[in-house]
DNA sequence: ACGCGACTGTTACCGGCGGTAACAGAGGAG
DNA sequence: CTCCTCTGTTACCGCCGGTAACAGTCGCGT
């Protein structure tokens, strides 16, 4: 039975294609576009995907999977706490250092989504990661509601940091990481305190 | 020449009605919904404002004024550097919880837009008034990279925490801004340190 | 061998969007 | 009275996401 084989080879090439179209248009590619890009013609989208929601989802979920590996590895590998977290933010930069039009298309994509983002089960996803993570780091009790604020309050800090760096790289990689790593570390505070005497 | 003030008196019952389209349509309202509010057609609206992206540009500004004031007084009051940060994570946090259809249109509309982000400048701004409140907080040397990196950063740290927040609820509101505060004078930091002996 | 159903692919269309051209009335200046 | 500008309209364009309806093709049971 090579049929659900064939299927899923097709709908892979077809996502192949998307993501060539997505990164070459930005986010704003069209379904018409994409299906010219593999070939063939919107309808066959459609079946495949469903709706164009269905497609961004379908295409996030292959670079999603990837990140979250490379971010839990990075997370669960040795080190001290601080080295475990300047390693993961490291992570996360390097990724989008790579791939930039693949992050747009991942955290900013939304515009004609219907109702529901589909790509911001991502975010969600990370979140949830991150929040077990910290809660697992700092052996915090179940219940404990700072594991979810911070997991949400860290990941905006170095998306924001990290697509300001995307724009204007006034600094290295390394540097950006260490800056990040810093301020959860308290470096605001420090500051802030040698500076009033 | 009562003219230019016919125009701008009529300019701004447009952009009340559009206000009043955008928070009950959400960011997806149309141009022909916002016209018919109004009670006028299209290309009053094009005649106006150019295209979408300026109707959204000039429904931004009515709103952004307003909270760049409130935060630069937040951070200009008195009392200690810590109490100052606290008291500005209070105020954005209130006018999100306040009006979250408006901070919904300002920080994640960007959807149709063409090109650039009309509405991005907001953030810009806030991002700058940021750095530089920073690196007068701090007595920073001007050129000082640190400024920009922990502006973008702390300002998607409570973006992101309060929009979680929204949704979620799962704390009062001086609860999410003591976390956060605590969060940018290394609590994170000191937790682990305390959790690893 | 034949027909028949399931599947894949197409063309051609719908409604709605952002945006604009072209026309219709109203009022002041000569 | 005429012309000219300024405001408002209708009616249209092109593009998008999404779909209905039709055409070819392959494997199957009889």
């Amino acid at each position: 039975m090579t049929i659900a084989a064939d299927r899923d080879a097709r709908r892979e090439s077809l996502l192949v294609a998307a993501d060539l179209v997505v990164q070459r248009d930005g986010a704003s590619a069209s379904m018409a576009a994409i299906a010219a890009e593999a070939g063939i013609t919107k309808p066959i989208l459609y079946r495949h995907f469903g709706d164009k929601s269905g497609l961004y989802a379908a295409l996030a979920e292959r670079h999603t999977d990837r990140l979250l590996d490379a971010l839990v590895d990075a997370l669960t590998a040795g080190g001290t706490s601080r080295e475990r977290v300047h390693r993961t933010i490291d992570t996360y930069l390097s990724v989008i250092e790579a791939e930039p039009q693949v992050y747009r298309f991942l955290v900013e994509s939304e515009e004609a989504a219907p109702a529901k983002g589909p790509v911001r089960g991502f975010l969600r996803r990370l979140q949830e990661l991150l929040a077990a993570g910290i809660s697992h780091e700092l052996r915090l009790e179940p219940e404990d509601e700072r594991a979810g604020i911070w997991a949400a309050a860290i990941l905006g800090m170095v998306q924001a940091a990290g697509e300001r760096w995307l724009e204007v790289r006034d600094c290295s990689r390394d540097t950006l990481g260490s800056q990040l790593t810093d301020l959860l570390w308290g470096a605001y505070g420090l500051a802030s305190a040698a500076a009033h005497e």
